[in-house]
DNA sequence: ATTATTTTGCTGTACTTGCAATAAAAATAT
DNA sequence: ATATTTTTATTGCAAGTACAGCAAAATAAT
């Protein structure tokens, strides 16, 4: 009785579920992993670009890069924080709000082909265990992000 | 009870594991998403580049190219298939067979570390929900890759 | 057998991704 | 208070990703 892979299967649905999305949202004038960012920055009016990227678990360049686009496009707008001049608080737009809806119910369509086979309590289960494996899998991501070596 | 988030749980997590494999398969010389596609032709010797693609659940293509990149550093070798012109098979040279196990050691290192806290059941039980979950998001992804529509 | 369709490989173009490096503001240390 | 370190934003490259579209071989249909 052996560990069993899981690396590879969270890998091929990831990927899956991403180009989904990308190909539904170019209806949207949406490209390639910008629903990411719209979505939680509408979910989380105010935050930085850097808590964006740590949430993601994208790199702050890229994130940096695909929020640029988004203000270019006047779905969202930065201002820069009153407290602390240095941070830039993204919000969206009335034009990018008006777009979460839509990603909201791909994203929940999408959540339930996913678990289509599953019992709402596998479900929970699932979700359960996923928390546990991100959890380890975000530490050493931190990790290595910073410059660390992983011992094996 | 309503069906909990999986979607983003994935998402993150394929990140994470994608990147910190990226950075570490950087002292393989390897480029990003390198490793995905030579682990699989070292194990699946004769494969061809729409059948990987289709794996991977990545664009054709995208496989293409990379798969191109892999032979022009001599990582492997394509050869006309004999019965069938058209197809061109991968083979893994010795070269690239040579960094096979330093490949899986890291892959095996990643899924310990994402397994950590799951007991030897609770982890044979992820697998085996998420292999449902591969099925039905599979689906999907090549409906929507064909250009089908999907109801929402 | 001939035509139509599917499969596979490939290229042009446009975009995203991410490492390295810089700057500036803020937080911490002395 | 001043110096050091951390945090956040940003840009210059260099590379991957993927849609659209083409060509050739193979398969299916008539």
């Amino acid at each position: 009785m052996t560990q069993p892979d899981v690396l590879r299967q969270i890998g091929t649905i990831a990927r899956a579920l991403d180009a989904i999305s990308n190909v539904e949202f170019q209806a949207l004038a949406l490209t390639k992993g910008q629903y990411l960012y719209l979505v939680r920055i509408c979910e989380q009016p105010g935050i930085i670009t850097e808590h964006l990227a740590q949430q993601l678990r994208v790199d702050r360049t890229t994130a940096n890069r695909a929020v640029q686009k988004l203000v270019t496009q006047g779905l969202i707008e930065k201002h820069a924080a009153k407290i602390n001049r240095k941070n830039k608080e993204l919000f969206p737009t009335a034009t990018g709000l008006a777009r979460y809806p839509q990603l909201k119910r791909e994203n929940t369509y999408s959540n339930q082909v996913a678990l289509a086979d599953l019992s709402i309590d596998e479900a929970h289960q699932l979700a359960a265990l996923l928390a546990k494996v991100s959890e380890r899998v975000t530490a050493d991501w931190t990790t290595v992000k910073q410059g660390g070596h992983r011992p094996y």
